[in-house]
RNA sequence: GCCCGAGUAGCUCAGUUGGUAGAGCAGCGGAUUGAAAAUCCGCGUGUCGGUGGUUCGAAUCCGCCCUCGGGCA
């Protein structure tokens, strides 16, 4: 946002895109921590809240959208600033990602609905080189590789041979990754969490739960959702369910510090300090 | 003051008939190719409240003391 209002004081237009996993959903406004009206000042934002939660959006389905976005921003001659927690939605923007087809919906129920350890058995047969690879634990990715196989007739690692859809050769980046000091960090989800409360939160979640969407949809998982369907439900005090989710949101934190710090590209600026001048940051932008 | 109960990892607690201790959570590190705010993996030396004693050997048994609960006066 100050770098958008950077680039508007000299002119030129700036648009602000999501690439935050949560905030594209509609329904959670308060618990994804989207930026309401006025905070905008006017800035043009896209991708904020723009899926409906009873919808998965994807990687892939984020980056389609995310292209369409930029090049048309670009069209303006108008700068992008992409902003946003999810590494992998930023990876598959960038380099691209297996094509891999749709999913036959009747096999992704399926495989879904199995538990982990009989999912890893038949992967163990039907895709051996990626069971060899995973945990068998691992519910997320074993479920993935086994609808691939059985959807496609095609093992995952042979469409992730390749990737497609990347526009990182065709951009100019100016990047910043921040790593602010731990503590400092903790803190401040904690009292995210607590302010998320006060500015409607449960009220959120209440709506949701009556939109009765299947618990394993990412809107459901989002941080805080679980946490109040549970605050609502009875089972824990108002005290537990506030202490749970600043705890998930300091847990999420250290997760995206690691995906950072380790998965972006080294020449990814990475800044640990809690403050810094964005015009000096991105001087090489602000110059031209 | 007396009687119970509890004092073990940052927190909550296990610890069988004595063989110098281990889980969950937190924390730290890591993975991450179509639901990623998800999913998973790795890392456990701590005066076992203190102090005397019994014993080859004590978190474990005995004495005394300290702290915190609860009860009785």
């Amino acid at each position: 946002m100050r770098l958008a209002l950077a680039l508007q004081s000299q002119g030129r237009e700036a648009v602000v895109i999501n690439a935050d996993s949560a905030q594209v959903y509609a329904d959670l406004a308060v618990l994804s921590a989207r930026p309401f009206e006025e905070e905008m000042q006017g800035v043009d934002h896209r991708l904020f809240g723009t899926w409906d939660g009873a919808a998965a959006c994807s990687a892939a389905d984020w980056a389609e959208q995310a292209r369409a976005v930029i090049a048309d921003v670009h069209q303006r001659g108008a700068v992008p600033i992409l902003v946003g927690g999810t590494g992998l939605y930023l990876r598959t923007l960038l380099d691209g990602i297996a094509p891999v087809p749709p999913i036959d919906p009747a096999v992704r129920d399926l495989v879904r609905g199995m538990p982990v350890s009989d999912a890893y058995a038949a992967l163990l047969v039907e895709d051996p080189e990626r069971a060899a690879a995973l945990s068998p634990t691992d519910r997320t990715r074993v479920a993935r590789a086994l609808e691939v196989v059985r959807s496609t007739g095609q093992s995952l690692g042979h469409w992730q041979a390749q990737l497609a859809g990347g526009i990182g050769n065709l951009v100019q980046l100016h990047t910043a990754v921040l790593l602010p000091p731990r503590d400092w960090l903790y803190e401040r989800c904690d009292r995210r969490f607590a302010q998320m409360l006060e500015r409607g939160a449960l009220e959120e979640v209440q709506r949701l739960l009556a939109r009765k969407i299947d618990p394993d949809m990412p809107v459901m998982r989002a941080i805080g959702v679980p946490e109040l369907t549970a605050l609502q439900a009875g089972t824990v005090s108002q005290s537990e369910a506030l202490a749970s989710g600043a705890q998930a949101t300091r847990n999420y934190a250290k997760r995206q510090f690691t995906w950072f710090r380790n998965q972006s590209p080294p020449d990814w600026r990475r800044i640990e300090a809690k403050d810094y001048d964005i015009e000096r940051l991105f001087a090489s932008l602000l110059r031209h």
